[in-house]
DNA sequence: GGCACCCTCACGTGGCGTCAGCGTAC
DNA sequence: CGTACGCTGACGCCACGTGAGGGTGC
């Protein structure tokens, strides 16, 4: 006649935070965390002896925050919504918002990368392997090709 | 009669942190962190009061650690080779390891952001304004799509 | 009484930024 | 004597991970 028993039947702050973790598939810490920055607070309470409870709406939040975060929101852009959702409005306009600003922010990201990637590229390229020693670099492969991004124009 | 034209003559431990900061364009703060974490130990040296006092080779190791950050190297990475310029090696051939170690990484970061992209692109496409109120979900078009990403083939 | 589970607190990650509260140079 | 500059902590960021040192449930 535990607290487990009287709340299991009527499903409500039955799971433990072990629990949680094995039907979330997430750490124990992780679940810790999310309560602690206040993301979990209306699907939790404690017993007598300090434990967490979590009633089985836990699972949802979890899950959306987990696939929120896949798709590139910030635990605190994700809060945000989870405090509209929980004022009974609809999170979905302002997380479309959010959404939209990702997708730009990818965008301007890959480009980044892209850039990126072709500098090292061509760094690598034209990589000596025996470069003569100058006193006024460190390693003469890796210097400011600015310069030098003008080439290709050859031909 | 300071230090400061004793050591300009020579050239050695003339540049307060502030005059690195200019001639560099960095922050007096990230020159302070780096000379915490060791990246600057043989350029520089303090003075009676407690000053950092640089050499004019803080200028060109900073440049170095700027471009090689620049073409994503960690602090720790960029350490390492400079720990070998340091004992008088050549740091090119694991800078080189690095560079494409760090190439191959930025080909999977751009991979996953173009899926990424793709798949917030279909949500978007898909949203739903006034989606009906479920109480199995806190914002349906926020959902595991991993059963719908074969939709497109209608039309 | 033993074992799995739970708790809090404190510190680490990277690469700094931001105060606060001082001393120093000119 | 002001003021621009320098110094050392301590704390913040983000999303947790790690470990210590304990208490609880069964």
């Amino acid at each position: 006649m535990n607290e487990r028993t009287l709340t299991l039947s009527r499903e409500r702050f039955a799971f433990k935070i072990g629990e949680v973790a094995r039907l979330s598939h997430l750490p124990v810490k992780t679940i810790r965390y999310y309560e602690e920055i206040g993301l979990l607070a209306p699907t939790v309470d404690r017993s007598h002896s300090g434990y967490r409870l979590f009633n089985e709406r836990v699972l949802q939040r979890l899950e959306f925050i987990k696939r929120s975060q896949t798709l590139g929101l910030s635990l605190q852009e994700i809060q945000s919504l989870l405090q509209l959702h929980d004022r009974g409005e609809l999170p979905c306009p302002e997380a479309k918002q959010h959404l939209q600003q990702k997708l730009q922010a990818i965008s301007a990201q890959i480009d980044a990368l892209k850039a990126l990637q072709t500098e090292l590229q061509a760094i690598l390229n034209r990589w000596q392997e025996q470069p003569v020693r100058r006193e006024t670099t460190i390693c003469p492969n890796i210097q400011d090709g600015s310069r030098e991004s003008e080439v290709g124009s050859r031909e």
